[in-house]
DNA sequence: AACTATTTATAAGA
DNA sequence: TTCTTATAAATAGTT
């Protein structure tokens, strides 16, 4: 797909492979996203570039320990432990991110989903609401390029209250629920 | 790429939805083998389809293992939670704090969007969550008929789980008052 | 499974 | 790197 066909091996020119690697790579996790939703599936993919950078993306949590258990059944033998990138947070533009949550939200019937749909539909949101506050972290705190010496006082003053308030709110969650592996279904009702 | 633009979101019809899976998966395994091969790449991918079949692509041995390696080795949490923000509170000057402010924007996709953009989609996430977890509860309480021998256990071991957390919830609420209006953390930044 | 009308991805070029 | 554009490739709807 380009002004001429390529053959498929190894590019040699290094500027021309790491061209080619970064848009196909983009390619590849928007294609994986796409499976994902438009045909119910679920999706795991690893990309690890020469230089040893890695991308991922996830379709929903658990794939790579439902992979390993498949393959304890059939008599294989795999390895890896997960870390999780929902949906919401692969996203190609940020306006594509509203859109996928706008459609979520509009179109999605909870009444047809299971409980353990429900479960992983709010752990996604929960996921891309800590995206977002950390973003509007950022964003807030940026500005500080052009403040006083006092106003950069506070402003960490600020920041540190934030941590603190974090950190409670963590080991509250601690309180709550969540041992690291087990379901956590209901306490999350709460 | 067909007769039509595709909107990206589940496929209802579920004849269509085999095809376009069965079309896609392919595709997606080829490209995933063309970008290791043009770009030197390592890759792995895992595809369920909704019926629970497997299929995967590795493009070399023992990528898995070394995702695992790799996520031990970084602490194991790339995308956002809470501890972003901590990240925040433990520089020496404010120029530090910049710097990595400046990488996290760089690296981020949110970041085409406005505080005010943020904030609206927080707050949607944060109404889309109360939905599901009314529901979710509203689903988990009502008398069961349909469930299955294990989602009856589950479903007893949740309520129990709700009326623990319930008492521990209550036990704090001391706690909780000192939050403004149970806002989150983070609003106070702004 | 094939067939195509279209859309989408992307190789080169700027 | 980022964008533009000509072209190759993928694929949605159809047969």
């Amino acid at each position: 797909m380009g002004r001429r066909k390529l053959e498929i091996k190894k590019i040699e020119d290094k500027s021309s492979r790491q061209v080619a690697f970064s848009k196909r790579r983009n390619g590849l996790i928007k294609k994986a996203r796409e499976l994902s939703i438009l045909c119910d599936a679920h999706v795991s993919l690893l990309v690890f570039s020469s230089s040893g950078k890695l991308y991922q993306f996830f379709s929903s949590d658990k794939i790579l320990e439902r992979y390993e258990s498949r393959c304890k059944a059939d008599g294989i033998s795999p390895a890896g432990t997960s870390e999780q990138v929902n949906r919401f947070g692969n996203f190609e533009t940020s306006s594509e991110l509203l859109q996928v949550i706008e459609r979520e939200l509009k179109e999605t019937h909870l009444d047809q989903l299971s409980v353990m749909d429900l479960v992983q539909l709010e752990n996604e949101l929960d996921a891309a609401r800590d995206q977002i506050k950390s973003r509007k972290t950022q964003l807030v705190l940026q500005p500080i390029t052009t403040l006083t010496e006092e106003e950069i006082k506070l402003s960490e003053e600020n920041r540190l209250l934030a941590a603190e308030v974090a950190a409670l709110k963590k080991q509250r969650e601690g309180n709550e629920a969540t041992k690291p592996n087990g379901k956590r279904p209901l306490l999350l009702l709460i």
